[in-house]
DNA sequence: TCATTTCTGTATCGCTCGGTACGGAAAGAA
DNA sequence: TTCTTTCCGTACCGAGCGATACAGAAATGA
């Protein structure tokens, strides 16, 4: 469904630009990645940008939700596998092999975006805190689903598992964006994997 | 020793000054933290600034070895333990609550500090994963005493273990920085502590 | 064709950044 | 006291930041 309108049309496509913006956000976290970054990986100039984005936290904001629309896509396929296990051990390993795909910036751009209070108030920081928080919770809310249904044992805190889970996944960025390379990343899921209920 | 010098002395203490930039730099990130935020918390000027520590980036590296040296001293001790799993719980436990003293900001230097490569080329970057990976080595070579002690079972990859250790550990600073509270992060080491062989 | 609307490119805004030049102040040495 | 050395404070530098004013180009609708 094309829109008509009057006027000139947009001459770049923004949802592919905001791949591009994705990818130097990423790389470079929220502070660091400067307009001209932005517009240069982009293929815009800047007038164009504040047009269809707002500025650049707007920009930043447009960007992570594309990011946890595709990027992490995997997550919510993971918590549909049929027991809390397999959703453990799948999310994990996507994860990692998320956290190391060799086309797209190592890490996480939710971890990497940034994680101090910048000049801002922690503004964004805050943001992407939130977002990773919601992962959380729609973990822990399909682990108490696992509890209910008897497929993990009775008295297991799965808002507690969840924040495990999470904790793991958090790490494993941090190793990433320092380099540490797929197969050690999936080792350590191999252990993590051995404190979650209900190992086959 | 008070070594006698010619000209006038320093108006204020180099590491009380330090302490108050660790501090800044904790809260807003190396790119975060503007001179003017860090020679205000310090109570001096620019200039005092940079003939005491040549620039920013000296400044961030002196605050870190100060910080590895005093807010990590817990990281030392753990190593210390008779065997492997109090080293481990040890670490984890005292890393909880470094994480979230009331008098220190939440979180830890090292990872706030900057994971992305902001405006510099990742050279911060570099430098904060380097100096956690050579914690991490520290804690493998005592792990891997400890196979050799029969502590940890024959076969046990000290390595990976060690790498599991700090991937929960960097985990739970990322919570902690999202504010998360202390009996929470403690509730996370309960369960990763479940993966460590040698359990009492 | 021509008026209207919207996007693009240049050129620039005010501001803050990290870093410094320079003159005066404060100490020890003689 | 006077010389020398070092530190402190003001005032400022060029560069880069995020954000914009404005004029021309490109599309639609009448």
């Amino acid at each position: 469904m094309t829109v008509k309108t009057k006027g000139r049309p947009r001459g770049f496509d923004a949802d592919a630009a905001l791949d591009r913006a994705i990818e130097v956000f990423w790389r470079h976290g929220y502070e660091g990645a400067s307009l001209t970054d932005l517009t240069d990986a982009m293929g815009i100039n800047r007038p164009s940008m504040y047009a269809a984005y707002g500025n650049k936290e707007e920009l930043f904001r447009r960007a992570v939700a594309r990011y946890a629309e595709h990027d992490m896509a995997y997550a919510r396929e993971a918590l549909a596998r049929p027991t809390a296990y397999q959703v453990i051990e799948s999310f994990l390993r996507a994860n990692v092999e998320a956290l190391t795909r060799a086309d797209r910036p190592s890490g996480c751009l939710s971890i990497q975006g940034g994680l101090a209070g910048g000049s801002d108030h922690g503004e964004v920081a805050r943001f992407l805190a939130e977002s990773r928080l919601a992962g959380e919770r729609a973990l822990a809310a399909r682990l108490a689903r696992a509890v209910d249904e008897g497929d993990l044992p009775a008295g297991t805190d799965p808002a507690a598992l969840a924040r495990y889970v999470m904790t793991v996944s958090e790490g494993n960025a941090v190793h990433a964006a320092a380099g540490v390379d797929r197969a050690s990343l999936h080792a350590t899921v191999d252990i993590a994997l051995r404190a979650v209920p209900g190992r086959p």
